[in-house]
DNA sequence: TGTTTGTTACGAAACAATTCGTATGTGAAG
DNA sequence: CTTCACATACGAATTGTTTCGTAACAAACA
């Protein structure tokens, strides 16, 4: 039922995101949104999310005489998938080398940093326990 | 004379992460590597890559009749102006995020988190240091 | 009622990226 | 010198995404 490859397009991304954050919306509050950024006609928005509701992405129901949308996908898998691709495409699917990157070249806070040390030992322990299942 | 936003396209990263590997290589080298992954006319690699060449994304020169091709910018900055986009497009900008779905994502042996910490603490000494140059 | 305001649906234009066909050039081999 | 095997150059078709104009509809209200 869902989409083969799940790969929202940019703008397709930009309206989920919305969503994600604000949940269920109507066309013009995601447009509203969307032009704090990018001065984009209404139809346009309305257009994206209409083919958004038929490729699945989006839920909607009618409210009214709006519809009121939702994302029909969850936020972390579809963010794993961008996040996998984009880890081969860029950096021959090296994790490590992605990290290091995105780190050496962002302004990144101690405490950031810290909270990346403590994630990266819990995963260390998870790492042991689950070697020997 | 550079380009402005540098940003190369799918196909075009596909090449210059041969090139960037490979060093200078004739459209035939390159077609043949990217045939190892995607079936692809070889007019349709010489077509890009002279694109990219008027783009200024690749130099050339003649040899014989044939062009060698390398890149014309610099791997790491590219890649860090693509991460950082991506960055924003997908994670809101936050480095953090983007690190922990990383990792969280795909399996990374122990050696390299070890490696990933130690990478992580050296930041954190740069940083202590950093303030006071 | 009929005008205003805001909505949906949808075709098609505009744009961007990719792909390929075809003409043409050139060095090497016979 | 002619032919063969590759190479380049380039126009144009194809494909995918984004953008928008326009028609039709409905609720609100003067």
């Amino acid at each position: 039922m869902k989409n083969k490859t799940n790969r929202p397009t940019e703008s397709e991304l930009r309206i989920l995101q919305i969503l994600w954050k604000a949940g269920a919306s109507t066309v013009r509050m995601v447009n509203d949104k969307i032009n704090e950024d990018k001065e984009t006609g209404y139809t346009t928005t309305l257009k994206l999310m209409q083919i958004m509701f038929q490729k699945d992405l989006l839920a909607r129901v009618k409210e009214g005489k709006t519809h009121l949308y939702t994302a029909n996908i969850e936020e972390k898998d579809t963010k794993q998938g961008i996040l996998d691709r984009f880890k081969d495409r860029v950096f021959g699917g090296s994790a490590t080398q992605l990290v290091m990157q995105a780190l050496g070249g962002s302004e990144t806070s101690k405490e950031e940093l810290e909270e990346l040390k403590a994630f990266i030992e819990d995963l260390e322990k998870k790492h042991d326990n689950g070697s020997s299942i």
